[in-house]
DNA sequence: TTGTATGCGTTATCAA
DNA sequence: TTGATAACGCATACAA
C-alpha cells in the first residue's frame, strides 16, 4: 500500500483528473483545442503530480523533438564557443534545445556523435565544415535529417552552409601584410587534414601571394593543432630557420598566441622583429600584449542566422538557403612594416 | 512498386536476414547469445541496410540510454571546456555519451534543461555546484536520476560532488597575498547570487583576512559576471576608489585578464603599482602578461575522476562518493610587493 | 539457440 | 469537445 513514488505517466495525470489520455495530450500541446474548465483541472493535475512528458515516448509517436544537435571539434577552447552560445540562444526563443557533442577533430568520433544524435530523433543538425565521408551525408537524408554547415561558406556544395569565405577574409589580410612590406612570410595552419576551412586559409594566403607577384610557394607553412603549446613551439621551430620570416600568419588566434608567448620567452619583440597575426577575434585576440592583427568573425551573427536557417529547413519554410557572412579585418599592434635590415 | 527509401527499422533488418526482431535485437546487445553463422547474416542485414536503432525506442523498452547529461553556467568562455572535455572522454572510454547544455547562469534555464535531459532518458547529470531549489532534487530523485556535483567540494550535502574547496584554495592564496604585505585588498567575485562557488571564494578571503588579523569587513567587493569586459569595468571603478587598493583579487581568470587589460590601458603598472590575481589557471592566465598568479585548478582529474563516479553511481556500483581535488597555487608575475609610499 | 508476444508512454486518427 | 485505440521501434520474459 502507499503511493508509488516513480515518475508519473501521462495515465496517471489523466486518471487524477479524471480525463482520457488524449486530453492530458492535447492540453498540453495545443491547449485551445480542450475547454477552459477541464484545462485548468488537467493542468492542476500535471502540477501536483510533478508530470514531466516522456521524450522518448513523444519522439516516437510524434516523429519530432524540437531538439537540434550541434558537433563541433573542439570544446577546448573559445574558437567555437561564442557562436555556438548564440546558435543555442536563438534555437531557444524558437522553441528548439540544442544538444552538443564535441568530436575532438576526429572524424571517426564525429560520425559515432552524428549518428547518436540522429538516433536522438534530433529534427536537424549543426556541422562545422564540408569535408567529410559522403556516406555520412547518405546517412542522414535516408534518415531526412536536414544539416546546415557553418564556420564555412561554400555555396556550391549540396548541404547549405551559413559561413564566412575562409578563403577571401585570409587572402585580404595577407594583402595587408604584404603591402606593408613583407617579403619573407611564414604560416602556422591548423591541420589540414579533413579541414577545408583550415585549407581555404592557407589558400587564401597563397592567393594574395600570387596576386602581389610573389612565389606562393615561398611560403613557410607548418601544421599544428589548434593549440596555444603548439602554436608556441611551431613559432620556436619558424625562427629557427633561414631565412628567418619577417611575418607569421597564424591560422588562428589561439596558434597567435600561443606564437607570441613563445616569441616573448625568447625575448623576439612584435611586431619589432616579427610580426604576428591571427584569425577569429576571439577575446584572447584584444588581451594578449601586442594585441593581436586578425580577421574578425561575427560569431554571433553567424550563429544567430545558422539557428534561424536550419529551423526554416526542418520546418519547411526553406529549402536550404546558404548565407554568406561578411568578415572585417582588425589592426591592432602585432603587425608592422618588416624591420629594414 | 520501388523500395522504401526511409530509415530501415529492426523488422526490415529481421525480413533481410530471415529471422525475427529479437535474434537481430539479440546480435545487437548480446552478440554471444547468438550463434555465429546466423550473427554473421544479421550483421550483413545490418550493414546494407545501413541500419541505426532507434535511440527513442530503445530508451522506452530498455528504460536505459547510456547517456549522461551535464548542464554547465556557459560555455562562452574556457572555465568549464577542459574539464568537461575531460569528463566526456571519460564517459566516451565507458560506452557513454555526453549531452551538453549550458544555462547561461540562469536558474531558470537551468530548470528547464533538467527536464530536458530527464526526459530524455539521461542515465545520470553532472550538475555545477550545489546550489538550486529543494523541488529540482526532488524531482530528480522522483525520476531516479542520480547526480553528481562537480566543481565544488561540499561532502555534507546530500548530492555526491567531485571538486574542490573554494573557499581554502581561495584563502590559501590570499594569505599569500597579505604575507605579502597588502592591507587594502579588494576582490572582484563572480555573481554571488545562486552560485556558492563564488560565495566560498568571498569566504575564503575573509577567513584569510582574519586570521591574519585585518578585518574582513574591510574588503571591498565588487560582483561582475564572469566576463573580460566586466572585469575591465569593475576594475576601473576600483582604481577610482580611496584608498586605492594595492592588490585586486579575482573571482577567476576572465575576470583578472579583464582587470589587466584595463590596467594596462589605463598605465597603470602590474604588478608594481597594484597586484592583480586570478583563479582557475586555464590557459589565459599564462599568455596574458603579467603573467597571473592564480589558483591551479586540476580541471582534467577533475572531469574524468567526476565521469567515473557518476557512472558507477549510474550502474549501481557507488552509493556516491565525494571526491576532493586538491589545487595548488601558482606564482607568477602579477602578484608582488606593494610598492612602500 | 530462436521465435512469439507484450509493454514502454506518447501522439494522432477516427468516432462519438 | 472528448474518448478509444492503433501505431511508433525496440527489448525482454517466456515458450518452443
Amino acid at each position: 500500500m502507499g503511493k508509488t513514488p516513480s515518475a508519473p505517466t501521462l495515465n496517471d495525470v489523466a486518471k487524477a483528473a479524471g480525463v482520457s489520455t488524449a486530453t492530458v495530450s492535447r492540453c498540453l500541446n495545443s491547449p485551445d483545442r480542450v475547454i477552459e474548465t477541464t484545462r485548468q483541472r488537467v493542468m492542476q493535475a500535471v502540477e501536483s503530480l510533478g508530470y514531466t512528458p516522456n521524450f522518448a515516448a513523444r519522439v516516437m509517436a510524434a516523429k519530432r523533438s524540437f531538439t537540434i544537435g550541434a558537433i563541433i571539434p573542439t570544446m577546448d577552447n573559445a574558437i567555437f564557443a561564442r557562436g555556438l552560445q548564440a546558435f543555442q540562444d536563438q534555437l531557444r526563443e524558437d522553441g528548439y534545445t540544442l544538444l552538443v557533442s564535441s568530436s575532438a577533430y576526429s572524424p571517426e568520433v564525429e560520425k559515432e556523435q552524428i549518428r547518436a544524435l540522429v538516433a536522438r530523433g534530433a529534427d536537424g543538425l549543426l556541422l562545422i565544415g564540408h569535408e567529410r565521408e559522403e556516406q555520412i551525408y547518405q546517412y542522414l537524408e535516408k534518415h531526412r535529417v536536414p544539416v546546415l554547415v557553418a564556420w564555412s561558406y561554400a555555396p556550391e556544395r549540396l548541404q547549405p552552409s551559413v559561413g564566412f569565405s575562409n578563403k577571401g577574409a585570409m587572402r585580404d589580410l595577407a594583402h595587408t601584410v604584404v603591402d606593408a612590406g613583407h617579403r619573407h612570410i611564414a604560416m602556422i595552419s591548423g591541420i589540414l587534414q579533413g579541414n577545408d576551412r583550415a585549407q581555404n586559409r592557407v589558400s587564401g594566403v597563397r592567393d594574395a601571394m600570387r596576386s602581389r607577384g610573389l612565389d606562393p610557394a615561398a611560403l613557410t607553412l607548418i601544421e599544428a593543432p589548434y593549440e596555444i603549446e603548439k602554436g608556441a613551439s611551431a613559432f620556436a621551430e619558424l625562427m629557427s630557420r633561414a631565412p628567418r620570416p619577417t611575418v607569421v600568419m597564424c591560422g588562428n588566434d589561439v596558434l597567435a598566441a600561443g606564437a607570441l608567448r613563445e616569441a616573448r620567452s625568447r625575448g623576439i619583440a612584435v611586431p619589432d622583429d616579427v610580426s604576428i597575426t591571427g584569425f577569429d577575434d576571439i577575446e584572447l585576440a584584444e588581451i594578449v600584449s601586442p594585441a593581436l592583427t586578425t580577421v574578425h568573425v561575427p560569431h554571433r551573427e553567424m550563429g544567430r542566422k545558422a539557428a534561424q536557417e536550419l529551423i526554416a529547413i526542418v520546418e519547411g519554410r526553406s529549402e536550404g538557403q546558404s548565407v554568406c557572412i561578411s568578415t572585417t579585418l582588425v589592426t591592432r599592434q602585432s603587425l608592422a612594416r618588416p624591420s629594414g635590415r
